[in-house]
DNA sequence: CAGCATCCAATTAGATACTG
DNA sequence: CAGTATCTAATTGGATGCTG
């Protein structure tokens, strides 16, 4: 017994209400693995890519913030580090089956900024010029 | 002329390769869109909620943050504020077309993180442990 | 090449008190 | 009811220098 919501599957019904609880398991995992640079990492990362090549293909993403991102999509088991017996040390990063399952729902929510982009930016204008727009 | 990435759809491709600009306006909507709390926000507002309601029903968010991601997705245009005409005052969230738009990819992502919570939660443990898996 | 360590600036979030 | 204002604590991010 549930109704119909389309988020919210982790979610209490309580009295008939949906609640989202604060141990839901979905909390954490959303909040690493929808930002940004997770978003764009992983789309980089259909073919296996060295750290510097990634580096050069986000553009503005830091060493440090790139490497941390890395770090946890790995934690998360998302993707997978691998040493290149090579002779200055390479190292390759390259979609697990779990993140490339995330490939799909990333390309959809993607899609769908693509093709809203502008929708929103006349939104932000009117809300920036006297709020609340017509439409 | 393009490659079959699936996300990377905004981003250009130069000399072969697929680079994600800082100017691709999709990236500030994924920072505002995609965090937790817009996301269970839409999911809550199926239908018309009260502020109060959604702060019940969002188990953990203070009231400061609720209002600040009310109004940035009043801004981006996901999201309509209606004033009741109440006696003590009472005001309405709803989702307008295009924050209706986005439940879909947002529902995929969601059942993605639910459908895959446990293996994730494996990933991490085997990673805390003694780092990388053998999966 | 692929980082880690450190320092510091900036952004963000929680707690609390107050208001039309 | 639905916030705003303020202050402070914590997190995050950039810049820089160093290393196996």
């Amino acid at each position: 017994m549930r109704d119909t919501y389309l988020l919210g599957e982790a979610a209490n019904v309580t009295g008939g209400q949906v609640v989202f609880r604060s141990e839901c398991p979905s909390r954490p995992i959303l909040d690493q693995i929808a930002d940004k640079w997770s978003m764009m990492i992983m789309a980089v990362l259909e073919r296996p890519t060295r750290f510097n090549e990634l580096m050069r293909r986000l553009e503005g993403v830091t060493q440090r913030v790139l490497t941390q991102s890395l770090r946890r999509l790995e934690r998360n088991g998302m993707i997978r580090r691998t040493v290149l017996p090579t002779s200055p040390v390479g190292v390759e990063y390259s979609l697990t089956p779990l993140g490339e399952s995330l490939r799909e729902p990333f390309g959809h929510l993607y899609a769908w900024t693509v093709e809203h982009s502008a929708q929103i930016q006349q939104a932000q204008q009117a809300y920036d010029h006297g709020t609340t727009p017509t439409a």
